[in-house]
DNA sequence: CGTACTACTTACTACTGCTATATAGTAACG
DNA sequence: CGTTACTATATAGCAGTAGTAAGTAGTACG
């Protein structure tokens, strides 16, 4: 009861391990904003199968490793919002998150392209 | 005492989960090849922190999922080489893993460019 | 007052890549 | 013939990240 989108990709799972959190940290870094949006905006770029708890348990990693500032504001539409945006170290870390993946995507292009 | 490319792109290692083994698979798929072979040739795509024990375990999930046909050949330079080629299901999870490999990096450049 | 949507939390699981170590065949060198 | 070096496979155990699932709680609306 979910997942219609044309093709079925199943299990992005272990595709997903290490850019999903960059990802989340792009998010952040185009301006401040919570999880709950975060999850929304992945499931609108096309990563439908991520739910809240994955989204949570990144964000929780990134505050321990001092990545974001974290500010509780008030909704008029539920619970409180917990509000991320990324400090130095955040721009930081994503500044190497796109470096790797700029290498690693270029690599596997080659490979895909060598005959 | 290794890692001599110019930038130090440490800890690739979350970002090629689920992309390694499809690069093993590709590699096979061009060819039928064997294990210390295509350590090296991974290594010197750029991967060079790849060892032969993570290719191992890799052509040994491959045995155990059916995905490979396997031929034990005498070397002269060594101990005998298992010679691993994909075979039908093993074709099928290589087109499976470009699919997803073209989704993931279409969406995650998508946000790249995003404003 | 029950349903629906918003929003965060947390304990547990599964999978994959990395580390480290062991084993062994061939060859060259002194 | 012992050592070193390169080729080659095997495997046990660890670490880290994404997924699952279930729970709590606030607001709104009929």
């Amino acid at each position: 009861m979910k997942r219609e989108e044309g093709i079925t990709l199943d299990n992005l799972t272990e595709m997903l391990k290490g850019v999903l959190e960059g990802c989340v940290l792009e998010i952040i870094g185009k301006g401040e904003t919570y999880g709950y949006d975060i999850t929304r905006r992945l499931n609108a770029l096309g990563f439908t199968d991520v739910v809240d708890g994955t989204v949570y348990t990144i964000l929780i990693r990134f505050e321990k490793n001092g990545l974001v500032d974290i500010e509780k504001k008030p909704s008029y539409l539920g619970p409180p919002r917990k509000f991320f945006s990324l400090n130095a170290a955040g721009r930081e870390e994503l500044r190497k998150f796109w470096e790797k993946w700029e290498f690693v995507a270029s690599k596997i292009n080659q490979l895909y392209e060598e005959e």
